[in-house]
DNA sequence: CTTGAAGTTAAAGTCAACTTCAAGTCAAGT
DNA sequence: ACTTGACTTGAAGTTGACTTTAACTTCAAG
């Protein structure tokens, strides 16, 4: 049974973001006869998978619905990480394209010194872009920089 | 003088916003005798500029200072066009190759039921991305399927 | 048994970029 | 002059994903 800062130092996250998690229903840990949590291992794994998720885009939301599907103590199997993976495969996918539109958009601008707009491409990504991105917009790609894991 | 629901309808900006912005030192307004807005047709160009910046990710922040070397009423000449359009290439050119070497991850994983992590790429992107995101991290792309402009 | 590091909670704070609200003022057409 | 839609302000609210704070409790080593 590991400690909070133990899960912290191996997951990468911060202790607070672990009771955070717990409580919006994303970890599980049991407690000390004092109220002290204590975690199983596959906690590692569970988190290892949120922070992939995290860097892929979801939102908690999303990667609490991608747990429950994935019971509580169960490695996922090759055909949920298949799915998984392929669903991200989209999402990654999508995003590149709307930002290569926007580069693209871009590169048709310089030298044209427009940005008059109307005609430009750069302030009217709707068109260029459309359909591109899943609806509901704002795909958010976080730091890449944090630091690093060492779980499982 | 363009009253701040055309200029909200012209450039696809709430009016809240174009207060907004105007609190922040984006833009500016003169008044009439009754303290209401009315605008230069300038602050279309201005708007519709500050638009391709958000879409490419610029903080607000950033977009002011860049604002800042582009004076009240001066339309960019093309050095200025230039210089710009070649920062933000660059921009999206890391965007789109830290999401690329994330899917390139993610491929890899692709069938081999990981997820245990030390070894997946998937929750270790510093390792894989670092330094490709332009430190400070999050970047965000905004919704790109907003309703578009008519400016200028 | 004592001590100090590590843990607990609820509640509030943070960040960015806005939006919403309440309570009132202005502008323009009839 | 009246009406009504557009406008004004400051302050507070929103969202997501956390972090911070305050006030206290528990655990493990010595």
């Amino acid at each position: 049974m590991l400690t909070v800062s133990e899960v912290a130092r191996r997951s990468g996250f911060a202790a607070s973001a672990l009771r955070y998690y717990e409580r919006e229903g994303l970890v599980r840990a049991a407690r000390t006869g004092g109220g002290q949590r204590r975690y199983q291992r596959t906690v590692l794994r569970r988190l290892a998978f949120i922070r992939a998720a995290r860097n892929v885009g979801l939102t908690l939301d999303e990667v609490r619905a991608e747990l429950k599907r994935l019971p509580e103590s169960r490695t996922p199997t090759k055909a949920d990480w298949t799915r998984i993976s392929r669903d991200w495969r989209h999402r990654l996918d999508d995003q590149i394209a709307a930002l290569q539109a926007l580069r693209d958009g871009l590169d048709s601008c310089i030298g044209c010194g427009c940005l008059s707009l109307r005609s430009c491409a750069m302030s009217n990504p709707a068109d260029m872009a459309a359909s591109l991105v899943p609806s509901g917009g704002a795909v958010f790609l976080p730091a890449l920089l944090r630091r690093g894991t060492d779980a499982d």
